[in-house]
DNA sequence: TACAGTTGCCAACAAGCGTTGACCAACAGG
DNA sequence: CCTGTTGGTCAACGCTTGTTGGCAACTGTA
């Protein structure tokens, strides 16, 4: 274990105001000045601290989804529930927004979701398809159902995602992401 | 009508090569220099014949849909025959991931992409949904899904989602957009 | 007190960006 | 022929970017 330093503090600013700006910006405009003026620090502390703008990026996109247990639920339900809980913590924070800005413009971004996601919603598939090998697939198709509401909602903003209701969506997309991780293949 | 300019095979050549800047590398990184290296000519030419880099993404992103009339068809299809022809025109050619990456990144680019499926979706729900008074909710709905296969699928390139085949993702996704369009109101 | 390590700021670097204006060659109309 | 328009090149501008190294101030140890 590490002993806590002078600088975690500046450390910790750092990461914040780079989680923000990458956030809302994307990996190309959040400038190194810009986080450091958020932050309130030199450019230059950002580079001793992390290295470059890479290192930045890596050490501010570690991400938990917090996804539930599911094996505990009634089965018939796991999609509203998935849904419901990717809509939370959508709107918790922008984090998951600002993943999704830097996956689609940076190659590292994009490897990074694919980690995310292979290892956090995968394990949570492969325990209720009906064929575990085919957990992999489903997972994806759940992934492509609410990775889309979240582009048209929080990144594009179309109107008529906008100004759904959680619950309306819930109930909308529930039966999808049910059907993608229970039904039998087509 | 304009008579045929002399100029008008290097302004074409702009316009291609831009796309595919804009395509491959997003707003920011495709810069006005690499596109005119592309079309090889000097980077002046693209501002005198598009103002700026606004003007030339605006010129390069007009983009037609060409969804087909679905008035035609047999009601219980329409779902497989749209997903269908989304996949075959996103593989057509790059324009449609790069107004997508373009769109997650730039503001002018997230509002272009509204006016496209406004403009062109919408209209096709209009005749098929229950109620036409829900037929912007209902767009919105097919168009989360559609786009969020796009984006696992060609922009963050999900191994799951790139391995299945466009018979497999239709027959999962038609019923899926089949239901958003059609069903009664959840 | 002296000294080594840490923390931070400052000024500068090279490179790349969008953009501009001067300048030349080819053409068109009179 | 001259003249004005069009198509195109070239060199430069002002600015921002990521990144670097030097230098001052502080902290803890001996």
């Amino acid at each position: 274990m590490t002993t806590a330093r002078r600088s975690d503090a500046t450390r910790a600013a750092i990461l914040e105001a780079a989680r923000e700006r990458f956030a809302s910006d994307g990996y190309e405009r959040a400038t190194i000045r810009a986080i450091a003026r958020d932050a309130d620090i030199d450019p230059s502390m950002v580079m001793r601290y992390y290295g470059n703008k890479e290192g930045l990026f890596a050490a501010a996109s570690e991400i938990e989804l917090g996804l539930p247990e599911l094996g505990s639920l009634p089965a018939q339900h796991i999609g509203a529930v998935l849904v419901g809980h990717f809509l939370e913590r959508w709107e918790r924070d922008e984090v998951l927004t600002g993943m999704l800005r830097v996956g689609v413009t940076n190659e590292a971004g994009a490897a990074r979701m694919q980690a995310i996601f292979a290892q956090q919603l995968g394990p949570v598939t492969r325990g209720v398809c009906p064929d575990p090998a085919e957990a992999p697939r489903r997972a994806a198709l759940v992934a492509s159902q609410i990775l889309g509401m979240a582009l048209t909602r929080y990144v594009l903003r179309l109107p008529p995602a906008v100004e759904m209701s959680t619950d309306e969506i819930v109930a909308w997309l529930g039966p999808t992401v049910q059907r993608y991780l229970t039904a039998e293949a087509p």
